[in-house]
DNA sequence: TATTATCTGCGAAACGTTTCGCTTCTGGGT
DNA sequence: ACCCAGAAGCGAAACGTTTCGCAGATAATA
């Protein structure tokens, strides 16, 4: 058993009180003679703190939690949500905060996830692209646990921090307009993510803006994964009419559409071009690299965890913002030759 | 201010014992009727028990943290780190724990880290290849946290759950000598990881043994990183006399290599052939899909994660284990063409 | 000198649980 | 009728902190 703060004032003969003051420089002063004995045998004896005791009294934990949405069964491996994570944990260790994994996410259990996030074990959450039904941020909400949310807005009363998909969409498109591209397939995202919706509607109808050429066969459903992607852009490479450029709603979904390119002999960016979104860390693993929208997910998760600390910490309401996306152009996407 | 269990019995004229036995089923039984009235009334408050609470007199915290090496900058974006934690998170899922994932971890605040890390918030810790020597593990084990180690040894007394770094190595280059090679280079990793140091020694052995061509120009410093591989391998590509493969101690760096063999105008696998270690989920986006020697970072979470939790459960001393490595053969190795 | 601040330090309450020891009551077995 | 086991329930201790309210001593102010 672990040396307690009891311990230290038993063998210095002091209160407890005393020897915390000594401890925590404050609340009230302590002559310092008394302090330097105090320090010295909480060192001698390993003293450290017991943050769950701490905590019991203050009500804060310096921790924050992280719920992911359930839609990603490995989530960690999602080169998306590895750079949501990157940049969570960076601006926590910088402002001294530990994390929290929920790693009970499946939506079948909602409600003891909900009991799990609103526990008091943390400060508050942060929600990585909650799903649009997901109940858990009204719970965490009605609870009264700070929470922000990111890539999703979920209603007024939250603090979100998010990309403008429309833009996103734009940018994507008028860049292969740009070189020259008119026929353009769409693989799109889960239809109960903010983001997969909203880019589908923004295709849509920059479609029509841009007058491409994207028979409803071209616009296929993926769901944000590797696998999807790779699928969904087979049968159209399959067919007689095969379009010119992809269009990806995020970048692990281009790297399927790589895949099945590659396999039927297509080359990449010389026969087919391709673009994707988010930006993600291993974009650049690829080969040629994939010309994609970034939509800084980093400085998204960065934004999110300060407007949280300052809202634990000083009360300022966090106020939501919407990020920029830009072009990064890379090798997967060229002029089309006729 | 949540519900408490004080609420409950207060409205219930019951006392706060009757309560949490009824809450909890048990230790001592409660009639079945007062049951279904705390629990109704439990449901009506919104209540749900404080963890921290209880964390206090249980000394329980259903929790494990992870304790990485401060080796990783953006350690989540390594490769390596990923199929670690991907494994660890899925096991803590079933097992019904959470994961304190520690941010703090730069080696020049040890002792405070050290703190962090045994201030009574986890049950038990996972150390994710930790450098050579760091005094972190010996602290947390004097204090008496349950700790495992991956990737890394550190002493007898420890539970460690590591590969056969020589069988790796060997595994490796038996593949390009079967292919024909006899002049590789090699990529070593950091020499102030355990994984590093034993696959330099390897190589160096086998490279006798299998007369193998690689003066010491070949034999190179990399950080496990990919910008490290990349600088590492430009300058032995550069040279006159370049070798015909390369095996590299781990995937990040040798997608170092193929980037600056790529730049150099060397066509993989038909001038270099490349191998690398871990199989990390992030190998198969390299084109060509890159060959290399699995050491079943999944697996190696799990275990490492069953072990700790059962011996926090049960009391049962983790076992050390050592996990077998198999070679994973794709596109970036070829027969050698005189 | 009398009055008021400031410094030291102590004791105790509080945070929200779990669980032990006791008491009282009920019913079944002799 | 008596005894004893078990059920039902209560009160209080314990976990390890932080911090408030007090009290006594010392120093500063008038």
């Amino acid at each position: 058993m672990p040396t307690t703060i009891r311990d230290l004032a038993k063998q210095l003969n002091l209160s407890i009180s005393t020897v915390s003051y000594a401890l925590n420089d404050g609340p009230r002063s302590v002559p310092a003679e008394v302090k330097e004995k105090v320090l010295r045998l909480a060192k001698e004896l390993d003293y450290r703190p017991n943050r769950i005791a701490r905590s019991m009294v203050t009500g804060r934990t310096f921790t924050i939690g992280v719920v992911p949405s359930d839609q990603f069964e490995n989530f960690i491996l999602s080169p998306f949500i590895l750079d949501c994570m990157n940049g969570i944990i960076n601006e926590c260790e910088k402002l001294n905060y530990d994390l929290l994994l929920f790693t009970r996410f499946s939506a079948n259990e909602e409600l003891k996830v909900a009991d799990s996030i609103s526990d008091g074990r943390v400060d508050g959450l942060i929600f990585l692209a909650p799903l649009l039904g997901s109940k858990l941020i009204e719970i965490a909400h009605r609870r009264g646990v700070p929470l922000v949310i990111t890539h999703s807005h979920h209603g007024e009363q939250y603090a979100t921090y998010t990309t403008n998909n429309f833009d996103t969409v734009s940018i994507a498109l008028n860049h292969l307009v740009s070189l020259g591209h008119k026929r353009i397939a769409h693989v799109y995202g889960k239809q109960i993510l903010e983001d997969g919706i909203e880019r589908r509607k923004a295709f849509e109808k920059l479609a029509k803006e841009l007058q491409l050429t994207s028979p409803t066969e071209w616009q296929v459903p993926g769901y944000f994964t590797r696998e999807s992607g790779y699928e969904a852009s087979l049968n159209i490479l399959k067919s007689d009419d095969i379009p010119t450029a992809f269009f990806c709603s995020n970048d692990e979904m281009a790297v399927g559409v790589y895949q099945a390119a590659t396999e039927l002999g297509f080359k990449i960016p010389e026969d087919i071009s391709i673009v994707g979104v988010d930006n993600g860390t291993y974009g650049s693993f690829m080969n040629p690299q994939l010309t994609t929208v970034s939509q800084n997910l980093y400085g998204i998760a960065v934004e999110s965890v300060r407007q949280l600390s300052n809202y634990i910490e000083n009360g300022k309401e966090p106020t939501s913002r919407q990020f920029k996306s830009e072009l990064v152009v890379r090798g997967s996407t060229a002029a089309l030759v006729q």
